[in-house]
DNA sequence: CATCCGTTGATTGTCGACAATTTGTATGAT
DNA sequence: ATCATACAAATTGTCGACAATCAACGGATG
């Protein structure tokens, strides 16, 4: 069994220099990182004691990382019992988290056009420039960490609190899933959409923006892969609430 | 100013009779309830110090409570700046979140046509009777809370892990919303709709379903009311991630 | 052989104290 | 007066220890 150490990649918080805020963000940070790179399988358990003393910290900040986890879907728990590594299954991505994202975006996108300021023009397109670049080197990691910052940017730049939190839950699963089973995507076709979107928000065109986005957030390759979700070891679910 | 104590509308947690699990579930059900009924305004703060002393925990829980409520949209924190109250928008309900509802829901309705078991019907028929009661007696929390239980069946029978997830982070929002400007609602009708939707299961015809549940969500009342969202004190939002 | 309890080990939940950070206020220089 | 700086108050972040709970094991019992 691999030790965690090599897994979450870090060996220890807060160097002293390269901070991140509270310690319970940067575990957010590399676990979520951990988990979407494929380094936990789908079903696997997370324990606070273990994740604490290998990423240097008290179980504290783990517990709020395992909390935030959970609630992009990467992980779920349960009282007293846990928490496992989540799966997402191919048809959830298609019918449900796809179409949210769409939502998200198109209102995103088109609240943007009379809003986006010329710093955040030149932002976006160096986002597109560091796609390219990681496309040309075939640096996955790179190219999804620009495509990421580039519609965080936008769905920023609407200024829509609720739009950008439910963002924040939509894309890791959405990430997770590609990255397990989405290998055989074409790179350069993804920067190109990406340069045709910041061309279309730069005409502020209504029609142009709409058909862009629904063009670049159309369903991918419908691959039919099944889903691993699994419990902790029994029983049912956390209660709903309220 | 009021009392917290009065706003919660509780005194001490967990008399050792009817408990519902872990402190901290308990605190989010209690603070939910309590901003989603209108006891906490948007801009308010939630420090957490106050809050556990007047649950009678410690601030453990109540940190915890308060992350959940993040991620319901209710509140929003900074590091080391605290809590406040979050409003939404009657745009963003509009365009975003009734939207999300209406994908969840879609899916969810449609899934359970061949999944839902007789027990859940009958469930099902029990919150109808339930928010009847309700409406005869003009009990709106009552209505609410049958009407909520009777969507979070039917989800919860699509067992669909991510779109269960996803509609208990979007619910308390547009519950929220209509607490706060939406009162001039025909409960009565709302109990016939009800009445429709779980006839339209019994069915099992994918096409009546479909008119159905989206007849339910349709958007209700354009009431253009302003948001009053609000920062701690200053400072921008909370560093994204990865 | 199956089943029903206690016991035990592992893990999460809670607490109180202390550290780190931010904001507001007072003080002093220009 | 305005601005910069140092201090004080309020609040969140982190830690380590202890309590509560659960799953598994094993022995007694029918």
């Amino acid at each position: 069994m691999t030790s965690s150490v090599e897994r979450t990649g870090a060996v220890v918080l807060d160097g002293g220099a390269g901070k991140g805020g509270p310690r319970g963000q940067q575990v957010v940070e590399i676990l979520r990182s951990a988990i979407i790179m494929g380094n936990y399988e789908p079903g696997e358990r997370l324990i606070e004691a273990t994740l604490s003393t290998e990423l240097g910290t008290s179980r504290g900040p783990v517990r709020e990382a395992l909390r935030q986890l959970e609630n992009e879907g990467l992980v779920m728990s349960f009282p007293y019992r846990g928490a496992v590594v989540l799966g997402v299954s191919d048809e959830e991505v298609q019918e449900v988290l796809i179409p949210i994202r769409l939502t998200l975006e198109r209102y995103s996108f088109m609240h943007a056009l009379d809003r986006i300021t010329e710093e955040e023009f030149a932002e976006l397109g160096k986002q597109v420039w560091l796609m390219e670049q990681a496309a040309a080197a075939d640096d996955l990691a790179k190219h999804v960490e620009a495509d990421l910052r580039f519609h965080e940017i936008v769905i920023s730049a609407s200024g829509q609190t609720h739009t950008v939190q439910i963002w924040r839950t939509i894309w890791p699963r959405i990430r997770a899933y590609f990255f397990r089973y989405g290998r055989g995507q074409d790179l350069t076709r993804m920067v190109e959409e990406h340069r045709d979107l910041l061309a279309a928000l730069q005409t502020r065109d209504p029609d142009v923006m709409l058909t862009q986005i629904e063009r670049h957030i159309a369903v991918p390759v419908p691959a039919r892969v099944a889903t691993k979700d699994a419990k902790p070891r029994a029983t049912p679910a956390r209660k709903a609430g309220s």
